[in-house]
DNA sequence: CCTAGCAATGATACCGGTAACATTTTGCCG
DNA sequence: CGGCAAAATGTTACCGGTATCATTGCTAGG
């Protein structure tokens, strides 16, 4: 068995007795083959054993069948639903996803997208308006569609799919003020790394400024991929340095989980004493006891959008391309409204 | 600048005044190309911001550079682990990742792996040794080596690197004896679909016979992925039914965090009143108050075995070849410790 | 000074499909 | 039953690189 190669189009046509074209359209679906010659060319093709070799199709067509897809961290549940949302948005078109983690750094972001568009991949999806110049630049000149996902960029390269990180973090930060809390503190991460969570301590401080509030109980210097660990360690210095915080709001909800339970542990009781807000609406968030209050970003649906996006611009691109411009911006700039959840965590009022 | 076309070796050619196989060798590491050709090849690819295509490279290098990994669920720490093991130790070899999740579905599974084939990987790596007859076949019949992970299949397609899980789920069970527990359950899934937490389930329940107790406490109705959500349901039902438990094991940490939850919630104390184990090592069990009894299956590591085995095997193919089968088992046969991790939600002595 | 041997580069022939257009067959209508 | 449009199939050329082998120039050793 090893000795033979691997069958072609010719081959299956010769066994089918047909032309290798006629193989090549009764393979592929929405073409003009009679049922009959169809299934006798299947036929042939199951016989040898025969698998189309999608490099030389992609190679053949100029069309890869790829979407490009970058994250900040495959180990994220929320990136993980929004990939999860654009691999099913795809799923009836025959594009795949060629996905890649940038580990939160902008340089390894430009590097993943320099590969990615050697494979002529016909959309990409990136998280994030921050890129390194010469990345927009490449994304810019790539010649396909680009959706930039889980952020409102000031200027965007191409489409977008998100929302505004630092206005869903200043509605957290009134939801607390809300609550009558008064001393209120933010723990983040180091932001030149993760630009979303830095917009979301933006929003947030700048949310407790316009209350009237100090905005100067913070806890940022943290790496990202921001873990439990790390939340319940910033907590400890949190504490430490102003004890009476009657109320914090995490980057993110796995350290605000962390950050609840090292409060817990010191015996500080959620919520009568010190209130915690997380955000992204993990499954943690909604378990843990207290439940804690955060903010549901539709990460599922940000990636359903962008499939949507991409395939609209694939579709515009393939008619007749007179009315591309007319296109209204709701269908190249999508927003996915973020929504707060209240829970135990922050229930009550302080004071 | 939409008007023209994207620049191809022969322009990069002609501007740097050298042939186009120069080219394409100047661009490859390890060719025989001066340094002086290089930089002024690299140079003119500079000025015409030309990038390889890739398709036609892995087109006419029958080589295309992927190494296909499928996994249960992509939103799930324990396999994105191994998937970043994978990624970082295939990063110095050039090749890419080529990712796809089955939904704990082998008939999905059977799909996504001829949607893989179609892009001729030089590899193929698959979790669990479960899979249909046809996918069985179309692995075997690849002709590029086949890693079968997170698990010891009795008869192994090609490579594996993985665990016992019944072995390790036995090992919990031990442990929870030794603490003097004798009225022990299992939460688990619906092992049709979920094979490798079946094993656990027969692992576990297989070791409570062997110590003389019953083992008909069991709740294992859920449909993977296995959620915290469903751990909480399950430890409900679980309570209701068999009230007087001082002691269960859970499929996976996530369903342990939502089942221990719901007993706190209900006012039980752990490890006092019940006693709660997990599995996999998640972040949450090492955060959760208490923190929860585990087991690490290392799956980072996992990942990163794999890519060495892959890695290894196409040298060897690559190689004179002739001692092939000389290879030893330890080489095609991986098998990471799973590491028993004793925490607070097990601390103690029952009874 | 000659030549073996290696490094650097070039010429040629593909890789296995698909787009585009040409041709044949079928089906339908007046 | 003729004629024409649509459906089905065939022909041709080409996609953009790389494997392979040939060629050239140069260096080191005798």
């Amino acid at each position: 068995m090893p000795g033979q190669q691997k069958p072609t189009m010719a081959d299956v046509a010769q066994l089918a007795g047909v032309s290798p074209m006629t193989v090549s359209r009764a393979l592929r679906p929405n073409t003009a083959v009679s049922a009959e010659t169809r299934a006798r060319i299947r036929a042939a093709a199951d016989e040898l054993g025969y698998v189309v070799d999608g490099t030389a199709a992609a190679f053949a067509s100029r069309r890869s069948g790829f979407v490009a897809m970058t994250i900040p961290s495959i180990n994220n549940a929320n990136f993980a639903d929004t990939a999860r949302g654009l691999t099913e948005g795809l799923l009836d078109s025959g594009l795949q996803l060629l996905l890649g983690y940038t580990d939160y750094d902008l340089a390894e972001e430009e590097r993943l997208v320099e590969a990615f568009l050697r494979r002529r991949p016909e959309a990409i999806v990136v998280t994030g308006g921050a890129h390194t110049a010469r990345c927009r630049r490449l994304l810019a000149n790539a010649g396909v569609p680009v959706v930039e996902t889980w952020d409102q960029p000031a200027a965007p390269i191409d489409r977008v799919v998100g929302f505004s990180n630092a206005e869903a973090a200043a509605r957290m930060a009134r939801h607390l003020v809300e609550r009558g809390h008064r001393r209120i503190a933010f723990i983040g991460g180091n932001g030149a790394r993760d630009t979303r969570g830095a917009d979301r301590q933006r929003g947030f401080l700048g949310a407790l400024r316009d209350a009237g509030l100090a905005s100067d109980r913070l806890v940022a210097d943290l790496d990202p991929p921001i873990s439990m660990h790390q939340g319940a360690a910033a907590m400890e210095r949190l504490l430490a340095r102003w004890p009476d915080t009657t109320a914090v709001m995490c980057v993110s909800d796995l350290s605000a989980f962390g950050a609840m339970t090292a409060a817990l542990r010191r015996g500080l009781a959620v919520p009568e004493r010190l209130a915690v807000a997380g955000f992204g609406a993990y499954d943690v968030a909604e378990i843990a006891l207290p439940a804690i209050t955060t903010i549901d970003v539709q990460a599922h649906r940000i990636g359903v959008e962008a499939a949507r996006v991409i395939l609209e611009a694939l579709a515009g691109e393939a008619g007749d391309g007179g009315d591309a411009d007319a296109v209204a911006d709701r269908d190249t700039q999508v927003t996915v409204t973020a929504r707060l959840l209240p829970r135990a965590s922050t229930a009550g009022h302080a004071g």
